[in-house]
This record gives C-alpha cells, structure tokens and sequence, in this order.
DNA sequence: ATTCGTGGTTGCTTATTGAAACCAGAATAT
DNA sequence: ATATTCTGGTTTCAATAAGCAACCACGAAT
C-alpha cells in the first residue's frame, strides 16, 4: 500500500478505496467471494498466496467492512468471512476489471474464464459509463467537480 | 505487484489486470490523465509520489499499452504520456471504484469531487451491472464458467 | 557563462512480501 | 487414552519493493 501524503487522501472518491483494494490480492480475494468461497483455506488454495499475507488482507478488509467474520454455517468450530453489503458493493467493479481483462488481456480465441447470468446462461452485457439520461459517456464527456 | 504462481495468472480476466493495474497508485495515474493530465511533472505534482516510483509505473504502463508516449503538443521538447484505446477503456472500471468510494467512504454531506456530465453538468448514472436483456444483476446472479 | 525548469536516474534506508517453520484447538483414528 | 490429522492461523527471516534525497542531463532563458 503506497502512503498517500497529498490531497490525495481527502476529496477523492477514487483515491480513498485504493487504501482497501489498491493491491494485486484484495480484489482475487472479494472476486473468489463472489464465486462463493468463505473460509480461509479455501482462499489460500483458490489463490495460492502466503497464509500470512491472506491473514493480513482478510483482517484488513474485515476491518473495512467488506468482509464480517461468521460462525461457519456447515457447523465446523471455524469461522468464514462473508462479504458484507458493502462489500458485495464491488460487484461491478470488479466487472468493470473483469471486462477489461477480457477485452485487453486475451488474444481471439483464446480460453478464457466467462462470467455469464444464472438465469439465461448469456454473458452478462458490458458496462458502460451513463449520464443520468441514459447516455453512454467516454472519459472526454465526464469531468470532474472539486468541493 | 504480487507473485500469482497458481492457475490465477492464466484464464482468470480479473487476474490479469491487476498485473498492471493492481497497485496502490496506477489507478490514480489513469485517473489523472482522463482529468487531461500528460505530463511527468503533472502526475508528480498532483499525486505526491516519489519520482523513481512514478517514472517506473509510467514505464510499466508504456509497457502494457495504456499510455503511448507523444512528442509534446504545445511545442516545448518534452514527451507527453498519453492514453491509448486500451486505457480509455478503463474508464469504467475507474468510473465503478469512484462510485463505490463516493458510496462508503464518505459520510452524509462529507465534501468530495463528483464526476458530472459534461453536458448537462448532472451526476452520471450509477453503473450496474446488467444481463444481456437489461435485468440488474447482483453477485449471486451470475456465475463463473470456466473455460 | 550561468542559472533554471523539466524529466528523469542512482544510492541508500525502511517497509512490505513471501516461503517455511511453528503452534494450538478440534476432530478423527488406533 | 494417545496419536494423527485438519484447519486456521502466527512467527521468523530472507528477498523484494517503496520512499526519500541527492545527483545528473538537456534545453531555454538571463
């Protein structure tokens, strides 16, 4: 995590939440979440990273408020951490990334992991930025308004 | 940038990303530049990092073709950094992580920068994330299928 | 000829990451 | 009863990356 020591701190919606998820784990670990996934070992398997570096993120993000702590539901002694409303919030962050990646990050063809809806079985439809009217805006039409 | 050994680094759109972006301060350097930001100088001055670690980000991003380097539009000898299609496209996802960090990272009536349309000078619209037919998806409402 | 602004790079110190070993409680096996 | 395994961590320590300050090169201005 960098140390933001300018205005950078304050004012910025973007700025602030980069503090939470501003590193290469944290949004794996929300994004494994969403696929369902709730007890530490399941984590640290999913993503294969350092048990003490996944300790590390996971209190971090309990003491966020993504993440709360849960008495396991299958009745094992353990506990699992489940994303809470906030962190369920991230949701289409991560598929803004996630549509990103799969436009930018594979070559024609190649096999690659789709996030599609439940219900129909289609890929979801790409995000795309809107003015309150319905618009589709690109980074020209949209400016930003200090405080 | 963390060490992905595991299946992460292959079919996962998420995972790869984060490769370039997935630091504390890419983001904010993408952000600045969609604020007309293009000049070394600019970044370092807006954001207050130090200067190894913004040449070395800038670099990675030249690298991964966000930004494309341009001779200096207003004359003067320098290079300007400039965004590519590729890093126009990450709108979006800068766009979602705004509005999550305007959503829970500010108190009620807390002062903050909001992005508007230029247009209408109204806030944008909150992107969701959406089914081919529209329907507004949450996270159990879409599934991983693997490649 | 000298200073200044811009855009970096080079050392050096400190903080963070990552791998592996260790540890503790609960369940399971012997 | 005792030992072993499973789960979920913490501790230790080496390697890596971040951050700071000093330095440097080039062109423009003085």
């Amino acid at each position: 995590m960098p140390k933001r020591t300018t205005h950078e701190e304050s004012s910025c919606p973007v700025a602030r939440p980069l503090d939470v998820v501003g590193d290469g784990w944290t949004l794996l670990i929300v994004r494994d979440a969403f696929d369902g996934l709730r007890r530490f070992g399941q984590f640290q398997k999913s993503l294969g990273l350092a048990k003490n570096i996944l300790s590390a993120r996971l209190a971090n993000l309990v003491a966020n408020g993504v993440f709360e702590l849960a008495p396991a539901a299958d009745g094992s002694p353990y506990q699992e951490y489940v994303l809470t409303e906030k962190g369920r919030a991230l949701f289409p962050v991560i598929t803004a990334l996630r549509q990103w990646g799969d436009r930018w990050f594979f070559t024609e063809g190649e096999p690659r992991a789709r996030l599609v809806d439940r219900e129909s079985g289609e890929p979801i439809a790409p995000m795309r930025v809107r003015a309150a009217d319905g618009r589709v805006l690109g980074p020209e039409d949209a400016t930003v308004l200090l405080p």
